[in-house]
Parts: structure tokens; sequence; C-alpha cells
DNA sequence: TATGTGCTATTGTCCACGACATATTTAGCC
DNA sequence: GGCTAAATATGTCGTGGACAATAGCACATA
């Protein structure tokens, strides 16, 4: 009948659908499954995989893990309490790592308070109110981002739905976006003029519009693309649009290879004048940094590496 | 010696950079070469596929015939020539398509000349002028609409390049947000609660955003989760935050039996009392329009639904 | 002239399993 | 301990086959 029908759509996900969720790919998903004996998906009537819900969560806390340094041999075969035994002592370890507070900060637990309880409408004019007082930039390095931070741990957690998350992103967006254009009509553009976008698989846009924002606040030309440009139109881009710098961000679930092998790639085909920025929290940018990009692992670099720009070129 | 190698380093491409490139899949592009006989990838010394660069931009060319309309027989096997034959055919066969209108506004003019000249600065304060001027009402309906319509024809007849329509869409989308914004800080919100996304197949966010920009307009207490939003978490969304209505977008390109099935899926999931709005280009939705589902064939028609659903609920 | 239905060709994605380049760890040595 | 070399781990690519989903087409029906 139609419920398992639903059931089965709502739990179980193809291969496809769990390269997309989690970042890894058919090729590793297969190759872990033989190797490993885990993820060990279910078959349809068509003999493809499907991944019951468990098993995709699972693979989020593995991935998690690998991002934090582990390998996949230690830990792809776990049991499940033995991966949140590992994960709740990352967590302990973690809980002081310098640039995110404990969440003590009143106005951080207020827009998490807000976000948990459903007030979106709160939670705007929260981050409006928060953006009056605190300063653009303030607002970005010191509730934006370490807010990010919160929200994804929350998700990771489970301690907040999807949709949740979804509707965070649009509201922190719409006051950025509102941000960059106040900025825009205050403050005369000057250089460098710099072309923001992602890379074809990435669509998460925060981070692009933090940089953006600071960056118009430094009186930057910026001109964004939106996520998701593939390479050859960012060529074109820059050069018709004649841009000094181009600036990418990078979420955490990013393929480390695919990073890689992108940035160098556009490190080849655009001309050598034109700096490649590359930041956002792909814990490869840290661990590999590309020849020739510059990698910013801090959204408070932004401000200085516009003045050294400005230095360099008269 | 080295010039060839460095050469073949410069202008040749691995599978997976072809396919971040292009957007054609791995595995789409080796069934090609065993069906169509192209691409014909050279082979390194380790036996692995390198594309030249002719043959990638021949691949980018065939993607924009396909997202045209053509079909992957028709088209993959053919000579460079004939690829640009066709090209050319399509620019003259669509010169009047009758329903977009001459473009002798000159306001639209001006829009498509600042686009067409790299004016994305020049393009974003016309608009900001033509918001204020016009109001935001006619403002969509009557200059971001047809616009709309005369940048994709463009980008069919291939006379605009896909990453000026990017730029169009971030340039529009701000100014649309913007003007949002506006509203919502003057006019308090009212009934009715109206959850605004997208499908997960669909990312067109614009018709959603001027659906927005309008019903905000109306009163209207806008939620926009943004595109790309699974049937699970729109329900999750409108039983947490309590909407009136579901208000989705739909551009030309979606597949009609997935428009169809997902309008009915919803309709089953969602309860009785929430209607469901569908809009946008999709000419499914003219043709097979589902039960229970209501269909806004044009922007205009929007004020008056709002009306007519508060004549309905006291 | 339209609209619907069934058949057929097309087309993208999946599967299995093997191979191997590259990154990382370990072992051996100074 | 620091360094090189062998061993291991790991992701990606290759081949060829299969097939579900889609689109196109011929035909029947109102």
């Amino acid at each position: 009948m139609n419920l398992s029908e639903g059931d089965s759509h709502h739990l179980r996900f193809s291969i496809a659908a769990v390269e997309r969720d989690t970042g890894l790919g058919k090729d590793t998903l297969r190759v872990w499954e033989r190797r490993y004996g885990f993820p060990q998906p279910l078959r349809d009537s068509f003999g493809e995989r499907t991944y019951p819900l468990a098993q995709v969560e699972k693979l989020r806390i593995i991935k998690r893990l690998l991002d934090a340094g582990y390998r996949p041999g230690a830990v792809v075969a776990l049991s499940e309490a033995q991966l949140q035994a590992i994960n709740e002592a990352m967590f302990v370890g973690t809980q002081t790592p310098g640039e995110v507070s404990d969440g003590t900060d009143p106005v951080l637990q207020d827009a998490m308070a807000l976000l948990r309880s459903h007030k979106i409408d709160g939670l705007r004019s929260h981050l409006l109110q928060a953006v009056a007082g605190l300063g653009v930039n303030r607002f970005v390095t010191e509730l934006v981002a370490p807010l990010n931070a919160m929200v994804g741990e929350a998700w990771m957690r489970g301690e907040i739905e999807v949709f949740q998350e979804h509707l965070y992103t649009e509201c922190v967006a719409g006051v950025l976006r509102h941000a960059i254009h106040q900025l825009q009509s205050h403050a005369p553009h000057r250089q460098p003029r710099i072309l923001l976008t992602t890379f074809p698989q990435e669509d998460h846009l925060l981070g692009l519009l933090m940089a953006e924002c600071l960056l118009t606040l430094q009186g930057c030309h910026c001109l964004s693309m939106g996520a998701k440009t593939p390479m050859g139109d960012m060529i074109k881009a820059a050069a018709v649009y004649q841009t000094d710098i181009v600036a990418l961000s990078f979420s955490v679930s990013q393929n480390p290879n695919h990073v890689l092998d992108g940035l160098n790639e556009l490190r080849r085909l655009l001309p050598a004048h034109i700096e490649i920025w590359a930041g956002g929290r792909a814990p490869v940018l840290q661990r590999r940094p590309p020849d020739n990009v510059l990698v910013i692992s801090d959204v408070a670099q932004i401000e200085s590496q516009v003045v050294r720009w400005r230095s360099q070129r008269p």
C-alpha cells in the first residue's frame, strides 16, 4: 500500500542521494562496503543499493571524524556506540579551541533560543539589531561566525531539524545581504575588484556572504556570482570584469581531492596577476594548502589581506 | 622533451576535471564515448583518459544544446561545423517567439544593454531606480517578469554567456530582497502566513522572490525557505510555523511528471486546511492542473488570490 | 483537430570487480 | 631523535553489462 511506499521514500536513500548528503563519492561508498563491511545498504527490487536513514547518519558521523583527521580503516567499521564515544571525546577535547567560545555570550544564546523555539521573525530582528549595535565587522566575526558553528554542531547532534537549518540560513543570508546593500550605497567602490563564488559542487552561500560583507566594508569592489559556478564561467567572468582577485568558499563536507584539484586547475587557467583566495571550513585547506593560492583560515584575516593587497599595488 | 609534456599538462584534462567543468558525469562521458564515438580522449601513460581542451570546449557547446532541448543522439556525434550551424539556426529560429514583447519598452532595453555590456553595477542602480519610480508592484510585474523572459531568450540564442545570466540573477535577486526587506519593515505582518520554497530538483529562485515581493506587499506573513527543500521538511515546517499556504515555484524546464507527482504527494501529506499555490512557467501547470492545488499562471493573480483568501477566512 | 494510450528507442545511472597512483604509516638505519 | 625506504591504506579510474526512466512515435478515440 501507499504507506510503505511513502515510508521507503522517507527513510531510504539511493547511492546518489547519499553522495549528495554526505559528500562521500559513489565509488568510495561501494569500496568501503567491499573492504570494511560498512555501510551495508539494503537492495531494492532492482538490485540497487538503498541506504537506511540510520546508516546515512552514521556515515555523517564518520565523515566528521575523517575531517578531524581519523582514517577510514580506523573508524568505518566501528559500532555506533564506539563512534559516539570518539565523538564525545573529540567534543570535550575541542571545548576551547580558542575561537569558538563556550557560548556564554548572551547574544549567541538568545539567537539559538529563538531558532530552537521557531521564532524566525524574532531571530531576524535580533540579528538586525545586532548589526546596528555591533557594527558590521563585529557582527560577522563575533556573531555570525560562531553562530554558524553552533548551529552546525546542533544539527550534527540532531538537536535541530534540517528545515530549521534551512530557515536559519535564509534568515542570516537576508540580514547579510541587507548589510552589504547598505555598505554599497554608502561607500564608493575602490580597488581591488573581487569576484566571489563557489565551485559547482558547493552550495553553501553563507561563507561567501560573510566574506562579501567584510570585503565591501573595506571598500572593495565585490561582484558575487552566487554559488555553483562552472570553472569556465569563472575564467571568462574574471577576464571580462577585470577582477584582481577570485574568492572562493568551501564548506566542511567538500571532498578534499576535488577542492585541491579545482584550486590547482583554476590557478593554471587564471592569469598569474589574479590572486585566488580560498576560505571556509574545509579542513584540507589548512592541512595541505595549495601553491599560489591564499588560504583565508579565519574571516578576521580578510581585512589585513586587503591592506596587504593594496600596499602591493600602487 | 619538456615542451610537449608541459603543453599536455596545460591542455589536457582528467575525467574528473571534465566532469567539474562541463557538468557531465563521469559515467555519461564514458558511455558517450562508447556509444557515439565522442568524446575520444587520449590516454596518458597510466592508461587514463586525458581530454584535449578542444574536446572539452566542444562538450560545453553540446551541453548548451542539450539544455536547449536537443537530445544527445542528435548532437553528440556531430562535427564542430555542424554544431555551429545548429547554434546559428537556433539563433535565427527563435527570433520572434510570440509571447515575449518586442522589448520596445526603453527601460527593458536599457537593462538588457547594461547586461550585454557587462555593466553590472549600472544594471543594479538602474533596477533600484526603477523600483523607486514604478513602485514594487509594477516593478515586479512589468519589469522583472518580462526582463527574465528576455534574458532567458537571449541565453537560448547564445547572445549572452552563462556567467552573465548568473550575474543577472544575482543582481535581480539582490534588488528584490532589498525591496522585500523595505516592505517588511514598513508594514506589519498579517494573515495569511505563507511558506515559500521549491522542490529539490528546482533551483531557480527568481520566481519565488518575485512572489515573495508581491505577497509581502499585500501584507502577508512570508517565510522563505530558499530553494530545494525536501518534502518532509516542508511538511514539518508548515506544521511548526502554522502556515496557511505553501507556495511553490516551477521553472520551464521541470519534468512534468515530477511536478505533478510532487504536488499530488504534497497535497496528500499536508493538512487539507493548508492551501498549495503553484506558480511559474512550467507548461504542465496550465495543461493538467492538479486537483486541490491553486495554479498561479500570472504574477498579477497573486493580489486577487490574497484578497480571495482573506475574504474566505474571517 | 485534440487528447489519450501503448510500444519502442534513447539515455543516464547503477553494478561488479580489478588495477593502481598517491598518501600515510611503519620499519630500518644513522 | 631524525631520516629514508618499504609496506600499507585509500580513493579513483577502467571495462563492460544491465536496466529503469524518459522521450518520441504511431495509432485509436472523442
